[in-house]
DNA sequence: TAGGCCATCTGGTCCT
DNA sequence: AGGACCAGATGGCCTA
């Protein structure tokens, strides 16, 4: 749900930016707004790059490539305005660049099941791609069963639910697909497969630390957090209910 | 107040 | 050469 995303997308993310970033630098801080004490200190730190950059400062140690000498020449040949455009310009690049990713995963939220929930707080990044893992790994074990089930019904002739290389296009061993999904449908999974990922430090603490809703989505009704308690058995529900939509299509498409 | 999450800056590296 | 990508550093905001 992108509800939040002006606390995200749009935090001191205006395009003309650098422009601001100049203007607050040149001249006195005075704005006061949350997201300009950040831009104060962001403007001593180009100061300081600049004097740096410009300066003998520049001893980039990156010995590793020969002509360094090239690379010292043409910086030093810059002014130091010039060097100042030159910075605005690549951090207004990567600005544009996080954005778009930022941007890209809100996608991915607004696709992800359970994340429109009314007192669902926007998820994490992280949380936001484990979920989309374990999702994908769910449908994809989902999708295996329903196959074998198919091929029960018609006695081995399965190919009607030839679908590509879904299930195993992650590369991920069967154990993921296999059973996981029964007990957990995503964020379970998510534990368990993690275990067998190695990535287990990586995702309970990003499963742990679902954040509750906002007080602003809060609802009197809605437990404390999303702490895998009884907020999962609903989820669990909607998954279910979400992956027989999916298999009923899938019926629809292969026997219409 | 500590910790989580995030946006931004920055310099390095890789790619076109 | 310039842009894309990346990871580290920094600091702000929010919540428990």
């Amino acid at each position: 749900m992108n509800s939040d995303s002006s606390s995200v997308s749009s935090r001191a993310s205006s395009p003309d930016m650098d422009e601001m970033y100049l203007r607050d630098h040149h001249h006195h801080h005075h704005h006061h707004h949350h997201q300009d004490s950040r831009l104060n200190s962001v403007s001593s730190t180009q100061n300081d790059l600049v004097q740096k950059m410009s300066g003998e400062g520049l001893s980039r140690n990156g010995s590793k490539a020969g002509g360094e000498g090239s690379k010292y020449k043409i910086k030093k040949q810059l002014s130091e305005q010039d060097l100042q455009q030159l910075r605005l310009k690549i951090n207004g690049r990567e600005r544009k660049r996080m954005h778009d990713l930022n941007l890209a995963m809100d996608g991915l939220r607004e696709v992800m099941p359970y994340a429109h929930g009314p007192s669902v707080r926007k998820l994490s990044k992280i949380a936001t791609l484990l979920l989309a893992r374990n999702y994908i790994l769910m449908l994809t074990s989902s999708l295996e069963e329903m196959k074998r089930l198919v091929g029960e019904i018609y006695g081995g002739h399965h190919s009607a639910f030839h679908c590509g290389t879904v299930g195993h296009s992650a590369g991920h061993p069967p154990h993921a697909a296999g059973t996981v999904h029964q007990v957990h449908p995503i964020l379970g999974s998510a534990l368990s497969s993690a275990n067998t990922s190695s990535s287990l430090s990586a995702s309970l603490p990003a499963i742990g630390t679902i954040r509750p809703p906002h007080s602003l989505l809060k609802t009197p009704s809605t437990p404390p957090a999303l702490q895998l308690g009884s907020g999962f058995h609903d989820l669990y529900n909607y998954i279910g209910s979400l992956v027989v939509h999916f298999f009923f299509g899938m019926f629809c498409w292969a026997f219409a």
